[in-house]
Parts: C-alpha cells; structure tokens; sequence
DNA sequence: GCCGTTTTCGGCCCGACTGTTTTCAGTCG
C-alpha cells in the first residue's frame, strides 16, 4: 500500500512534467494536492475508505479518481503516458538551483539537450554561446551549478531542533554587530515544521547596509548567494539557505506575517484581501495606495476581520475560516507547565544533582517533578538511583515542590525485582526487543505515559495503546518521539500530551520550544496537555487507575 | 486542475533579484 508521501511525491512528479510541458496553473494544483495529502494525519486509504477524499483541500474530481487508481493498483496511468513526453534528464535539470521548467524546455527543444551530463558538454563546446538569452554570466552560472549538483546530493532539509542552535547563533551574531532594532524569525521555522529547509530573518534597521556586511562576515556564513537593497541570501557553511530581509517598522507586521506563510495560507489570505478591495504584500494592507495595516501582525488579520492566528496553524486547514468566526481557542504555551513528568537524572547522580534540579525547577517555577527512580535502558540492562539520592528525593518533598517518582520499562511490565521500588507511576518505553505496541487490550500494569515512541505508522499504534491504557504520550523532537502529526493523532483520540519543559538541561536546549511547537501545531490547548495539571489532579488519576 | 456567502466559468499572490535586456523573462520564495 502506498504512503502518503509516495502519493505527494507522485503528484510533484506529474506537476514538474506538465511545468516542462507549458502548462500555466494544473502543475500548482497538482503540488497544492502533494501539501495538502503530505500534512493529512490519517493514510490516504482510510480517507479514501470514508469517502472523504474531496475534503482533502486542492482534491477535485480528477485527483480523487487518481489517488483511487493509485491506492488501487499501485500505478497511475495518466503518470505512465506523461513521463514518454519529457526525457528523464530534463526533469533532473529542474533540480539545479537557478535552472527552472521555461530553461529546462528551452535546452530540450532547441539545443536537443536531454540532461545534465549533455548540457555540461554543450557547455564546454560553446553551444550555449550567442543563443538568445544566454549571456556569459548566465551560461557561468549555470556552469557552475552542474558541476556543484554533480558533487553533492540535493541539500536536505534540516529537523527544527538542529536548525533551533544555528537560528539562535545567527540571531545573536546580528545583535552583537549592532544597529538591529527588532528580529525574528519567520517562515517554516516559526511554524514549528519538524524540518526546515531553509532559516527566513526580519530585522528592522535604520541602516540596512550595515546589517548586510555584519550577516556576511558571521562565522557561520559560508557563501552570498545575492544581495540587493532589502535582502540578502547566504548559504551557510553546512550548506542551510538563509534569507535576511530588513524591513521598516510600519511594515513589521506585514513582512512577517508575509515571509513566515505558509505558501497556502498567504493566498487564502490575500485572495480574501481582494474580495474587500484590498491588496495585502510584503508593506503593508493596502486599499489603493493608502496603506490601512502593517504594522503588526494582528493589524493584518484584524484589516480582514480575522483573528489573529498562531503561527503553527497557518497551513491553510481551515485555520481561517475558524478566525473569521472570532478568536481561536488558545494554544499551549510555555508558562502553562506547571510541572515535568519525565525527568532522568544522569548517570551516577548524586544529591548535590537533586539539589540542582530543584533549585532550577523553582526558578522556573515548576511546582512538581517527576523522576524516573528506575529504568529498563533500551538495551535491556536495568539501572536504579542510588539510595543516597532517593533519601535526597524525600527530603526537598514537603518544600512547596512535589517529587513523583516514576519507572521505565518495556511495554511487557516492570522487572519483578522492583516489586518493592516505591513509584506513583510508570512510564513505558519500547525496548528493541519490542518495538511495537502489545495486542492484548491490558498489561498487567497500567502505564500512565507512554514516551519515545515516534514514525507514521508505529506511533499510531502506539497512541492507539496509550488510548487502551489510559495513559498520556510524550511529544518532542527526534525519530523516537511524536511529532506534529503524532501530537494530532493523539488529540483527536483525546490521549493526553506529555511535554517536556528542558528544567533538567541547559536553557538554551532546543527540546521543550520544539516539542511545545508541535503540540501547538496539533492544535493542543492547555486542557490536552497532562502537565497543566496541578500534581493532586494528576495523582488522583493514577491512584484511581490502580483500583481499577 | 481547483474553486466559489458577490462566480459552475474565469479566474488562479505578489514582489525581489538577476541577467539580459532598452522594457522584460525567468526563477525563487
């Protein structure tokens, strides 16, 4: 059975053959559809089983009766037939940066180049030269991009977390120069997406210049892809695209929401601009020349008689039509942890680590922690904390700062040997040896969090179990935890979230904005998510379980 | 090919930058 992503990637395959064949808008619908199924929380074929295809936003008539040949045979034939009309190379061509469908159409037809290797040696024999917009620089420049594309693979996209550290060093290197009054960050980065493909910065400055020439001198630049009098795009030296706009303040507003998008959400936007007679860009909401908004974000909702909408849900997916009904239900945010329900101390803690953990848990003003005492690691050894420290765990208990104490183990119960360990809960983690959740409906335990269960098909099984269980789920970043989708899934089976609050690392650790990120993206308020709770609700659950 | 509380047909976001151009085409985001 086909993915989702096999699907996507199959309509953008259609989309680049009909952009080389000329078609002005169906390669457009075809990648809105690749998005739309990309971001569905659900395989297609269940969409499809329900019928329900057609709500899939950019799914008509034509590319529902596609998906339901696909899913059928594995095969769609309308794709068969197009791809006898370009050779192979020239969609390869679509891949070199700078090279787009009217060039690629352009080589194939006149020059009867039919890819990269035969456009290199076309090249090199000056076949290029003299032909109708193709300059020297051009011809160079083309020149050049083969030959880096021939290298290296096509650059991929970075998961948010590894992007977090580098955002937050360029952001600090711009601030240092000087001459920077406001900066933020914008596109897919802002909206919280498990990966990004590139870092997009706002500055307003009152000398652009100056701001340009520190961005080109960070260290961390490798190359200036270009640069004009609003924005300049480097490509850093692990080879991440950065583009640096700076903006005037009265157009704050305007610019980011313009550049943190997404793509699908700015023309859902911008077409219901010119329904009213306004016209919405980069400077500002416009009706004539008269600027009516831009300086800030709620001013360019607020032009449109929409609510303001959080970043993480601007995906075009009904987000809008919700803000013109009144203000969105609030989203998670930082200061609603009120506590952490899955710490480890590491190995070979003492007390003076305990100590240190409650000192920082009450500046951030958490009131309860809650600590694995015991673990299953995932290689199966088995590590317990010291009696010093649980002595150390009793005695911070009464000082306005609760402690819970948790196990870990695999999904197949607790090691019999903890049968005296005193715990309030257990956390279950899969082990290698079961990485995919029990079929029995119960195990002889009831598990209150499930944690470190991530992928498409996996992590449904397991927020499925977790469901079974009466257990919450752990969101964060990493291959082992639930992302967005996850966080989604489990929301909408109404599975309590778990997210980590980053008291028990440095406070520039990327893992609790990532992960409040996602829940947020999931559309998850304060009430979804476990550790909003004060800690006598949450113990009440558990002991309730246990009679159970 | 999709889409519609002004449309079932006629639209489809919009601007920066580059290179090649005497006014614009292509690419990108």
């Amino acid at each position: 059975m086909p993915t989702n992503a096999d699907a996507a990637e199959l309509f953008r395959g259609i989309a680049d053959v009909l952009d080389v064949l000329g078609e002005r808008f169906k390669p457009e619908a075809y990648r809105r559809a690749a998005r739309s199924i990309e971001s569905l929380t659900e395989g297609l074929a269940d969409v499809a089983a329900r019928g329900d295809l057609r709500t899939i936003p950019g799914v008509g008539d034509a590319i529902e009766e596609k998906i339901r040949e696909y899913l059928g045979t594995g095969r769609l034939d309308y794709y068969d037939r197009l791809q006898k009309e370009v050779p192979p190379g020239i969609l390869t061509l679509l891949r070199i940066p700078g090279l787009g469908p009217k060039t690629a159409r352009r080589f194939w037809l006149e020059l009867g180049v039919e890819g990269p290797a035969e456009l290199a040696d076309a090249i090199q024999q000056h076949r290029l030269d003299g032909v109708k917009g193709f300059g020297p620089k051009k011809i160079e420049q083309i020149r050049v991009a083969l030959a880096a594309a021939a290298g290296a693979p096509a650059a991929a996209r970075l998961p948010i977390e590894v992007a977090t550290a580098i955002a937050q060093r360029l952001v600090a290197g711009l601030r240092a120069a000087g001459g920077v009054e406001q900066i933020e960050l914008a596109g897919s980065f802002r909206r919280g997406r498990e990966t990004v493909g590139d870092l997009d910065i706002l500055v307003t400055s009152a000398d652009p210049e100056r701001i340009f020439d520190a961005f080109s001198r960070l260290p961390d630049v490798g190359e200036v892809k270009l640069r004009g009098g609003t924005k300049e795009t480097v490509v850093l030296r692990g080879g991440l695209q950065v583009d640096l706009r700076v903006v005037e303040p009265a157009a704050f507003g305007a610019a980011w929401q313009y550049f943190t998008g997404s793509k699908d959400h700015n023309v859902r936007l911008r077409s219901l601009a010119r329904d009213r007679g306004l016209k919405i860009n980069e400077y500002g909401v416009f009706r004539g020349e008269e600027r009516v908004g831009g300086r800030t974000e709620q001013e360019v909702y607020g032009t449109l008689d929409l609510a303001w909408i959080p970043p993480e849900l601007r995906e075009d997916r009904g987000e809008i039509d919700a803000a013109a009904k009144g203000p969105l239900p609030p989203l998670v945010e930082r200061t609603d942890l009120v506590g952490d329900l899955h710490l480890h101390l590491p190995p070979g803690a003492g007390a003076r680590d305990v100590d240190q953990l409650v000192a920082t848990a009450r500046a951030r003003k958490l009131s309860y922690l809650g600590l694995v005492v015991a673990r299953v690691e995932p290689d199966a050894s088995r590590s317990t904390l010291s009696t010093a420290v649980l002595d150390r765990l009793d005695s911070v208990k009464s000082a306005g700062l609760t402690i819970v104490r948790a196990v870990e183990a695999g999904a197949d119960g607790i090691p019999a040997e903890w049968a005296k360990l005193r715990h309030d809960y257990v956390i279950v983690r899969p082990t290698a040896a079961q990485a995919e959740p029990p079929t029995s409906a119960r195990t002889p335990f009831g598990a209150a969090l499930v944690a470190h269960v991530g992928g498409e098909e996996s992590g449904r099984r397991w927020v499925a179990w977790a469901r079974s269980q009466g257990a919450a789920v752990e969101v964060g970043p990493g291959p082992d935890r639930l992302d967005s989708t996850g966080a989604r899934t489990a929301r909408e089976a109404r599975v309590p979230l778990v997210l980590p609050t980053g008291v028990d690392r440095q406070e520039d650790d990327p893992t609790c904005p990532v992960a409040l990120g996602f829940a947020r993206r999931a559309g998850a308020g304060p009430s979804d998510v476990r550790n909003t709770a004060p800690v006598a609700e949450i113990t009440a659950a558990w002991s309730k379980k246990r009679r159970a």
